[in-house]
DNA sequence: AAAGAAAATGATACCGCTAACACGATTGAA
DNA sequence: TTCAATCGTGTTAGCGGTATCATTTTCTTT
C-alpha cells in the first residue's frame, strides 16, 4: 500500500431501484442512451436498422421507462382534473376506469374534484389553477353549463367535454350521436311493430335531451307517423320523475304499446309503474332507456336500452387534454376536436312486439 | 475582449417549468435545500426555530414539492392496483375516489384491474408483478375470494381487503360492523313498533352476509322476540332475487310489516314488488336496505338503509398499503391491521310505524 | 473528387429532490 | 481538560430520463 491517503469518499452506496434503465437497454443494443430515447418517443432521424436494434432490445428486456424520471427531464407535467357534480353517478366508475387508463398511458395525473355548484365558477376556476390543474374533464351534467365552461376557458384551462349534445367552439369534446341513437331505438321499436309509442324527455338542461327528442320524432316522421304531442311528455332524468310521467302516458287512451324512455332510471320507473298497473313487461308494454348504466341491468326485467362508450370517450378526451396540454408551449395550437364514437343498441328483456288485445 | 477562445458551451437554456423549487425556499429562509427537505419530511434534527423559519418560507411561497422529483430521488415508488371484478358495481365510483385521494396523498399510483375469474388467481398473480404492481386493494367480492388471497399473498403482495366480513390474518382490512349495523337497523325497526320482521339474507358467497342476519337475529332476541325461520329468505344480491325473496314474504300470513333486505338492490325490489300488490311503501310495508349505493335514491320513496363510508375505507385502506410498501425493506414490518369504521343509519322515506288494520 | 449540407448518433448537463456523508459546534464522560 | 458522541446543517452525487449542442457519417452538389 502506498502512503498517499485514500480518497475520503468511498464509493456510494446505489440507491437505484435495481430497475432497468435506458442505460441498460442502450448497452444491449449497442448504442448511447439518448439513442434509446430517441426510439421510445418516435422522434425522428433514427436510421430503420438501429431502431429496430433498439426496440428488440427493448422487448428483450421488458423494460418500461420510469415517468417519474420523464417527466422530470423536460416534459412538461399534467394535471387533469375530473369535475363532477354527484359522487354517486351511475356512469361515475366507468368513467373513472377510463380517465385512469387515459391517465397512465400519458403520464398524466388525474384529479377527481367535486363541485355542487355552492361556490361561484371564478372561485372554482381559481382553486383549480391554484391546485396547478392543467386541464379540465367535463362529464354530464356539468359539460353543458355554460357559465362554468365560461369561467373554465377564462382561466385558459383546456377543457374536454363528454356526452354532451353541445359541444362549444373552444374545447374539446367526445359524445355519441345522441339523435341517432334516440333515431335507432324509435325503428327498432317500429320494427317490432310498435305504433304508439311513448316518449319520455330528460332533463331540459341537458342539452343531449333536446336530441334525443328530436331522434324520437324524425324516426317516427320517417315511417310516416304523425308525432302525436300527448305522447311526449316531460322529465328530468330521475326515478320520481319517471313515475309520474309513466302515469300519464299509462292512463291514456288507446295506451301507448310502448315506452321509450331518455334514461335507463326513467325506463325502471316505467316498470315499476306498469307492474302496479298489473301489466306485463314485455308482453303488455314494451320499455327501453337510454344510457346503459348500472339500473338497466339491477331491475327486472333488464331494460333494452343505448349503450354509450363512457369508459372509452373518457379514455379518449383523457389522451386529448394531456396531448394539449403537452403541446401548449408549441405554435400550432390545435383546434379543438369534436369526436363521435359509436353506440350500440343492446337488447335485453324489456322489448317485444306488441300484444293484439 | 481577450484573445481565449470563449469557452464552447454557452449557458444552457433553463428547460425548468418555472415553478418553484426547494432552492426557492431554502434561498427564503436563509438555509441549505438540504433543511428544507427535512422540515418537509419530517426528519428530526432540525432547530425548531429553523423548522419554524422554513415553514414560514414554505407558506409564504405557496411550495409544493414536485412529486416526479420526490420519487425519482430514492423513495421507493409505489403502484397500487385496485383489482375489481364488475366495472358497474355501484360502490366502485365511490371507492375510486377515495383510493385516488389516498393515492395522491401519499404519491402512490393506482392502477384499475379488472378480474372476472377468467385466469385462474396464479396467473391473475403473475400479470400483476409483470406490471410492477406493489400492492393489491380488494373491494367485495373479491375480498373474500380465498383462493385469490392465497394466490396473492403467495406472491409477496401486501394486501387490503375492503368492506369484508372475514379479515385474513396475513391481510390489512378495513370494514364496518357489519353484524352491528344489522343489529341498529333491526333495533330501529324494533322502535318503530315492527314485530314481525322479514329478512332477505345476501349472497352466502360473501362473508358479510352472514354477518347481517346475525346482527338481525340477536336484536330480535335482545328484544325477546323468537326469530322465525319463515322470516328469513335468500337473496343473492341481485335485484331479481329480491322479488323472489319478496314474493315468498310477502304471501305469507300473517303479511311482515317491515322487511329488511341485505343490501339496497333487494331493498328497491322488495318496493317494486309491494307496488305490484298495490301496498304503499311506507304506510302498509315499512322497506330498508343496506349499503346506501346510487340505487338506494334513485327509486321511489327513496330507502332507508345503512351507509358505508365507501370512499373513507377506500382511503384508509389505500394509505395502510402505501405505509406497507414503503418500509417493505425496514425490518419492522407490522403486523397486519383491520380497521373498523363508524356506519351510518340513514333515514330516508321508505319506513314509518306499522300500520294498524 | 472536394466541399458543403443533411442525417444519424453521441456527449454533457441538467430537471428537482433526497441519501449518504462531511463538518463544525455542543455536550457529556473520563 | 481532553476526547468522543451527538446534533444541526451543509455538501456532493446521484435517481433515470431528455434538451441541447457536438460530432461523425452519409449524401449531395458543382
Amino acid at each position: 500500500m502506498d502512503g498517499a491517503e485514500q480518497p475520503k469518499r468511498r464509493p456510494r452506496v446505489r440507491r437505484g431501484s435495481g430497475e432497468l434503465t435506458v442505460a441498460d437497454v442502450a448497452r444491449q443494443a449497442g448504442v448511447s442512451p439518448m439513442t434509446v430515447s430517441r426510439v421510445i418517443n418516435r422522434l425522428g432521424n433514427v436510421l430503420p436498422e438501429t431502431r429496430a436494434r433498439v426496440e428488440a432490445a427493448i422487448a428483450a428486456l421488458d423494460f418500461v421507462p420510469n415517468p417519474a424520471a420523464r417527466s422530470l427531464a423536460g416534459r412538461p407535467q399534467c394535471r387533469i382534473a375530473l369535475l363532477h357534480s354527484n359522487p354517486s353517478a351511475a356512469y361515475l366508475s366507468e368513467f373513472l376506469v377510463g380517465s385512469l387508463a387515459g391517465a397512465s398511458e400519458t403520464d398524466a395525473q388525474l384529479v377527481v374534484e367535486h363541485w355542487d355548484g355552492g361556490d361561484s365558477p371564478v372561485r372554482l376556476a381559481q382553486r383549480l389553477t391554484d391546485h396547478r390543474i392543467d386541464a379540465v374533464l367535463l362529464p354530464p351534467p356539468l359539460c353543458d353549463d355554460a357559465a362554468l365552461l365560461a369561467a373554465l376557458s377564462a382561466s385558459n384551462l383546456p377543457l374536454a367535454q363528454i356526452a354532451t349534445g353541445a359541444p362549444v367552439a373552444f374545447a374539446d369534446a367526445v359524445s355519441i350521436d345522441d339523435e341517432g341513437a334516440a333515431h335507432a331505438m324509435t325503428c327498432h321499436l317500429l320494427a317490432l311493430g310498435h305504433r304508439r309509442i311513448g316518449f319520455i324527455a330528460g332533463d331540459p338542461n341537458q342539452t343531449a335531451s333536446a336530441l334525443r327528442q328530436a331522434g324520437y320524432a324524425r324516426a317516427l316522421r320517417d315511417a310516416g307517423l304523425d308525432v302525436d304531442p300527448d305522447l311526449i311528455v316531460p322529465g328530468d332524468f330521475t326515478y320520481r320523475s319517471g313515475l309520474d310521467a309513466s302515469e300519464r302516458l299509462l292512463s291514456q287512451v288507446p295506451r301507448p304499446t310502448a315506452i321509450f324512455a331518455s334514461n335507463d332510471d326513467m325506463a325502471a320507473a316505467v316498470i315499476a309503474l306498469a307492474h302496479r298497473h298489473r301489466l306485463d313487461v314485455p308482453h303488455d308494454l314494451t320499455v327501453c332507456g337510454f344510457d346503459d348504466t348500472a339500473m338497466a341491468r339491477a331491475v327486472w326485467p333488464e331494460i333494452t336500452t343505448i349503450r354509450q362508450p363512457v369508459a372509452d370517450m373518457a379514455h379518449r378526451a383523457m389522451l386529448r387534454l394531456a396531448d394539449r396540454v403537452r403541446a401548449a408551449a408549441s405554435p400550432d395550437v390545435r383546434a379543438p376536436l369534436h369526436e363521435e364514437l359509436a353506440f350500440t343498441l343492446v337488447e335485453r328483456a324489456s322489448d317485444a312486439q306488441p300484444h293484439e288485445k
